[in-house]
DNA sequence: AAGAATGAAAC
DNA sequence: GTTTCATTCTT
C-alpha cells in the first residue's frame, strides 16, 4: 500500500479523535446503531449513506452536525469519479512519483480520450448507481441544505425522533420534518434521539437493542433468524444468502450462479423475508438466541424503518468546511470502532437485511464482523456446488495461502507489479486468512464465506468469459446484495472506504461485501494505459503543435508497463477499441474548472478546436511531468496492442455478473417494505402465510 | 486542508 | 450560471 491508505484517514482520525459524534447518531439510529460500535467514523459515514433523507434538514446545521453528517449519505460518484477510482491506481503505478493531483489531470486526460462506448459504460454504471442511490433515499439533496433559517428550536425532540424513526412513506413529508429537526439539533444533548453518543451508555444500547430486536422481528424474525448471531456470524452472507441458506446448498448455489431476473429476484428477496419471520420455516437451522434482543421492547412502530432517515450533512472528510469541531468529544475514540459486542452480530444481521431492503449500499464498507464471532456455521456445505474452479484470487476459503492471481490465469501474464498491487486485495485477503487459519469454528465460518466468494466469483468469471461483451449495464447491475451486503460484512471497517480505493477497494478478503461491490465496480472495464497514450498520442500529434503541451502526458516511459496491462483486482485492463480520432472532438483537457471556463481567457481554441492554454498557464508541475513531446508520447503509445486484453475481459467486467438483483429492484422492494412495513410490523405474517410463501422461496430457488 | 479533475444537482 | 460535493491522496 502506498501510504495511501491513510489518505483519508488523518481527516478521521482527526475528526473522529476529536470527536465525531458519529456514534450518536448511529445511536439513535438503529442501522447507524449497529453499525457505530464497530466502526469507527467511516464506517458510520458509509451507513449513513444509507440513512440519508433527511439530513439536510435535520440538523446540519449548527452543533449537530455531526448529526446531520452522520446520516448524510454521499453522493454517488459520477461517471468521472468512477473512471477515476478506478484508474488513479494505474497511473500512480505508472508514476509513482506523481502526486494525486497529477494523477488526477492525467486522469482526466484519459477520460477526455476514452472512448465515447467505453465511457458509456462509466456514465451508465454512475447513473444505475445514482438511481439505485435515490431510491433508496428518496429525499436525498446533493447539497445539504444550507442551512435553513432555523425557526424556533425548540421542536419538540420526540418528534423528530419519532418521525425520523418512523417510515417516510413520502419523503418529502421527511424532509419537510427533517428541516425543521435542524432546531432540535441545536439542542442535541435534550434530544432523546439526539443524546451524545459519548453520553449514552448502556440505556441508549438498550434502545437500539430494542429497536433492533423490532426491526428484526419485522424483518427477519427471530427464529430462524435469530439466529441472528449466528446469522452475524454469517454476515459475510449477503441478506440473500441468508435467505438462500434456508434452501439447501445447492439452491444456494443456485443463487449464486444464476442471475435471477429481477422480478424474481424482487420476490424471492420478498418471500424470503416474510419467510423469515416465521420460524416455522424449515429454514436453518437457528440458534435462538435473538431471543434476547428480540425481547426488548419498544414500540414497534418507532422502530420502523429508520433507514430511511435522511441524514444530513456531513461530510467529513475533507472538506466539509463544516467542521468538526463540532464535536463534543473526542471520547469515542476513532480506533475503538469495531464492534465487539455480540450485538454486534446482531446488529450486523440486521443491518445486512435492511440494506438488503433498502437497497442501500452504501459505499463500500460496511462493516462485516462476521469474522469475529465464532460461531461456525454450516454454510461449510456449499462449496461443492461451485463449478468453477476457483481461479478467484480473493480469498480462497480453503488455501490461505494460495493467492494466485485471477486474472492471470485470465490473461496477463505478466503483470506482475500490477498486479501485486492489485492483489493488495489479496493483501486483504491474506490477512483473512490467517485469522482462519488460527482459529477453529471461525476459520470455518471465514471459509464459508470465502467460498461463497469464489463460487461467486468463479461464477462470474465464467460468465464474464461466455461473453458478454461488454456492455452493459442494466444486465450487469450490481446485485444488490453486494450492496447490502458489503456494507454489512465487511470487516475492515475504516480504511477500505477510504482508503485506496485500489488496494481495499479491491479487496475483497472479507466479504463479499467488498467483494460484491468490487465486483460491480470492477466489472468497469479498466484501461491500460497504454491505450490511453495512444490515444493521446494521437491527439497529442494532431493537436500536437500548438505551443506547448498541454497537460496530457501520460508519462510513461516504462516500457514495462506496456507490458504489463494492468489488472487490479482482477478485473482486467481492457484496452478500449478506440479510436484515436475521436479524440478530435472532445476537447482535451483538462483546464481547471476553477476558472470557469467561460473566464479563462488563456485558452485558445487551435484550429482543431482543442483549446491550448497558453504557455504559462500549464506547467508541468510534477518532475515526473515532462512536458511532452510529442516522442514521449510516441514511446508510450507504441506498442501497445493487446487485443485480447481488450476483448476479454472487458466483458466481464460489466457483463459478467450476474445480476441477481438489479438495485433498481432492491431499491423497489426496499419502497414497498417501508411502505407496508408498518402494517407487517403489526401484524407478523401467520404460520399459513409464511407456508404459503415458501414454496415461493423455494421456486425462486430454483430457478 | 488544499487541491486536481468531471459531472450532477442545487441554488 | 455558479457553487457543492463526490473520490483519492500527496503536499
Amino acid at each position: 500500500m502506498k501510504g495511501g491508505g491513510g489518505g483519508k484517514e488523518p481527516p478521521e482520525e482527526g475528526e473522529v479523535s476529536g470527536k465525531r459524534p458519529k456514534r450518536k447518531c448511529l445511536q439513535w439510529h438503529p442501522l447507524l446503531a449497529k453499525k457505530a460500535p464497530d466502526f469507527s467514523e467511516e464506517e458510520e459515514e458509509e451507513d449513513e449513506e444509507e440513512l440519508e433523507k433527511e439530513g439536510e434538514c435535520a440538523g446540519m446545521e449548527d452543533d449537530s452536525e455531526e448529526y446531520s453528517s452522520e446520516q448524510r449519505a454521499r453522493r454517488p460518484m459520477n461517471a468521472f469519479l468512477l473512471f477515476c477510482k478506478r484508474h488513479r491506481s494505474l497511473v500512480r503505478q505508472e508514476h509513482p512519483r506523481l502526486d494525486n493531483r497529477g494523477a488526477t489531470k492525467i486522469l482526466a486526460d484519459w477520460w477526455a480520450v476514452l472512448d465515447p462506448k467505453e465511457k458509456q459504460k462509466y456514465t451508465d454504471m454512475a447513473k444505475e448507481y445514482k438511481d439505485a442511490f435515490m431510491k433508496a433515499n428518496p429525499g436525498y439533496k446533493w447539497c445539504p441544505a444550507t442551512n435553513k433559517p432555523v425557526k424556533s428550536p425548540s421542536h419538540s425532540v420526540n418528534n423528530a425522533r419519532k418521525k425520523v424513526w418512523s417510515l417516510p412513506s413520502n419523503p418529502s413529508k421527511e424532509s419537510s420534518v427533517a428541516k425543521k429537526q435542524p432546531k432540535t439539533d441545536s439542542t442535541p444533548q435534550l434530544n432523546f434521539a439526539m443524546a451524545d453518543p459519548n453520553k449514552m451508555g448502556g440505556l441508549s444500547m438498550l434502545l437500539l437493542a430494542g429497536e433492533h430486536a423490532l426491526t428484526a422481528r419485522e424483518i427477519s424474525s427471530s427464529s430462524s433468524q435469530t439466529g441472528c448471531t449466528d446469522v452475524a456470524k454469517h454476515t459475510g452472507k449477503s441478506a440473500l444468502f441468508q435467505l438462500a441458506e434456508v434452501r439447501p446448498p445447492e439452491d444456494l448455489s443456485i443463487f449464486n450462479n444464476k442471475p435471477l431476473n429481477p422480478s424474481l429476484a424482487v420476490r424471492c428477496l420478498r418471500y424470503g423475508w416474510l419467510a423469515v419471520y416465521t420460524p416455522e420455516l424449515p429454514v436453518t437451522t437457528s440458534s435462538s438466541s435473538s431471543s434476547n434482543t428480540g425481547s426488548t421492547s419498544s414500540s414497534p412502530t418507532d422502530t420502523t424503518l429508520s433507514d430511511l432517515s435522511p441524514c444530513k450533512t456531513l461530510k467529513k472528510k475533507k472538506k466539509k468546511k463544516e467542521n468538526k469541531d463540532s464535536d463534543e468529544n473526542p471520547t469515542s475514540p476513532k480506533k475503538a470502532k469495531k464492534r465487539h459486542s455480540p450485538e454486534s452480530d446482531l446488529d450486523s444481521v440486521m443491518f445486512t437485511i435492511e440494506a438488503v431492503a433498502k437497497g442501500a449500499w452504501g459505499s463500500e464498507e460496511t462493516p462485516k464482523k462476521k469474522a469475529h464471532l465464532s460461531g461456525s456455521e454450516s454454510n461449510d456445505d456449499v462449496e461443492p456446488p461451485v463449478g468453477v474452479e476457483d481461479t478467484t484470487p480473493h480469498c480462497s476459503p480453503p488455501h490461505p495461502t494460495e493467492l494466485e492471481e485471477k486474472d492471470t490465469d485470465t490473461k496477463q501474464p505478466q503483470t506482475r507489479q500490477e498486479d501485486r498491487e492489485q492483489e493488495v486485495k489479496p493483501e486483504t485477503c491474506g490477512s483473512r486468512k490467517s485469522e482462519r487459519s488460527c482459529k477453529g469454528a471461525l476459520y470455518k465460518t471465514l471459509v464459508s464465506e470465502g467460498m461463497l466468494t469464489s463460487l461467486r466469483a468463479n461464477v462470474d468469471r465464467g460468465k464474464r468469459g461466455s461473453i458478454r461483451g461488454s456492455l452493459s449495464d442494466h444486465e450487469g447491475s450490481w446485485n444488490d446484495e453486494s450492496w447490502g451486503f458489503s456494507q454489512a460484512a465487511t470487516s475492515n471497517p475504516k480504511k477500505l472506504k477510504k482508503s485506496k480505493s485500489k488496494e481495499e477497494t479491491t479487496t475483497p478478503g472479507l466479504g463479499k461485501l467488498e467483494e460484491e461491490f468490487e465486483k460491480k465496480f470492477n466489472s468497469l472495464p479498466q484501461y491500460s494505459p497504454l491505450t490511453f497514450d495512444k490515444k493521446s498520442v494521437a491527439v497529442t500529434k494532431k493537436k500536437k503543435n500548438s505551443t506547448s503541451s498541454p497537460p496530457e502526458p501520460p508519462k510513461p516511459c516504462k516500457g514495462e508497463f506496456t507490458s504489463s496491462p494492468v489488472v487490479k483486482s482482477g478485473s482486467p485492463c481492457v484496452s478500449p477499441s478506440p479510436e484515436p480520432q475521436k479524440v478530435l472532438d472532445t476537447p482535451v483537457g483538462s483546464q481547471k474548472r476553477k476558472a470557469r471556463k467561460s473566464k479563462i481567457t488563456h485558452l485558445v481554441r487551435t484550429a482543431d478546436g482543442r483549446l491550448s492554454p497558453a504557455e504559462g498557464e500549464l506547467k508541468p508541475q510534477f518532475p515526473d511531468e515532462k512536458p511532452f513531446t510529442q516522442e514521449t508520447l510516441c514511446n508510450r503509445g507504441v506498442c501497445y496492442n493487446d487485443p485480447r486484453s481488450a476483448e476479454v475481459d472487458v466483458t466481464d467486467a460489466s457483463g459478467g455478473l450476474p445480476a441477481f438483483f438489479s438495485l433498481a429492484a432492491l431499491a423497489e422492494v426496499a419502497a414497498m417494505e417501508n411502505v407496508h412495513r408498518a402494517q407487517r410490523a403489526v401484524s407478523i405474517p401467520s404460520e399459513g402465510q409464511v407456508k404459503d410463501m415458501a414454496p415461493v422461496l423455494i421456486s425462486c430457488a430454483d430457478q
